[in-house]
DNA sequence: GATTTTGTGGTCGATTCTATCCATGACCGA
DNA sequence: TCGGTCATGGATAGAATCGACCACAAAATC
């Protein structure tokens, strides 16, 4: 992991689809060199995937909401992590220090949406407490790859 | 944007090298066809761009934090907006309901590279006041995509 | 200490696969 | 029937991939 690699993600972030010529060029480097170099970083897994960033609104989910999450006493945290995991409206699910045990960002078709998401986590009495705040613009923001079918 | 587009868009974010033939197999269209779609998806914005997913911690940058920020009630909030837009550490910025104004999330180095930052965001008078999350483990992340040179 | 050995990471060129473009054709709504 | 939209299929240009070969540095041997 040398400053090559670096700017070869620091490319492949901004265009992945660039030819191996056009990032060769980029860090004074032939295509082959650079394709092994790419086949290393995935193989180490600093590269994680080559996906495409969508539009939420575009796929129909216009709202983004934010849920600080205390888990119940008595829950099941291995549980609930492969519950975060297995929900496809759930695109970040952290582990954060505070008053909270996690926080998790979700998008959803409309409000109803994150209000049944909520329901659910009270079903499976995940929940102690819960706090919900809904990103009203997002002036830096990833969009939205979508896991699984959806 | 239809059915066959959000497969496409699924099965892009999963793996976007793979070859429109391929992609083609999987919504029962020609090669030609789903090229034309992704060229349509792409210049409407519902896909913003092809990248990579890296890994955080390969990139030297292990530490994940969230920072909630009350803005200054003198301060511009579009300098805030913009500074946000320019700083590569910060990877989302959302503008959310409820008691503050802002929820960031930053990549940083080290915890001293959080303090750092948030150093930055007082002298530059941007802070009310702000409270930090550190993110202990990560069930789902999406990783990190450099934005600019970082 | 000089020389050989070995392994890593590079270039170059041949081959195969892919995207891309264009001409053509089916289907649907006005 | 006419137009517009969208798909197909084949030709072409371009890209990734693979193998053979090469340069260099570090380790081992004489």
């Amino acid at each position: 992991m040398d400053r090559i690699d670096h700017k070869i993600i620091t490319l492949l972030a901004e265009d992945c689809r660039r030819s191996l010529a056009d990032i060769g060029a980029g860090v004074n480097l032939s295509p082959s060199a650079v394709n092994e170099r790419i086949r290393r970083l995935t193989a180490s897994g600093a590269i994680r995937r080559f996906t495409v960033e969508a539009d939420p609104e575009a796929l129909g989910l216009p709202v983004t909401a934010f849920i600080w999450v205390a888990l119940a006493p008595d829950s099941d945290e291995a549980a609930f992590r492969s519950f975060a995991q297995t929900r496809p409206e759930i695109s970040e699910c952290h582990h954060v220090t505070g008053p909270w045990s996690y926080l998790l960002k979700i998008h959803s078709p409309s409000l109803a949406g994150i209000e049944a998401f909520l329901s659910t986590l009270k079903e499976r009495r995940f929940l102690a407490r819960s706090e919900t705040m809904i990103a009203l613009s997002s002036p830096v923001d990833p969009g939205f790859s979508p896991r699984g079918d959806l």
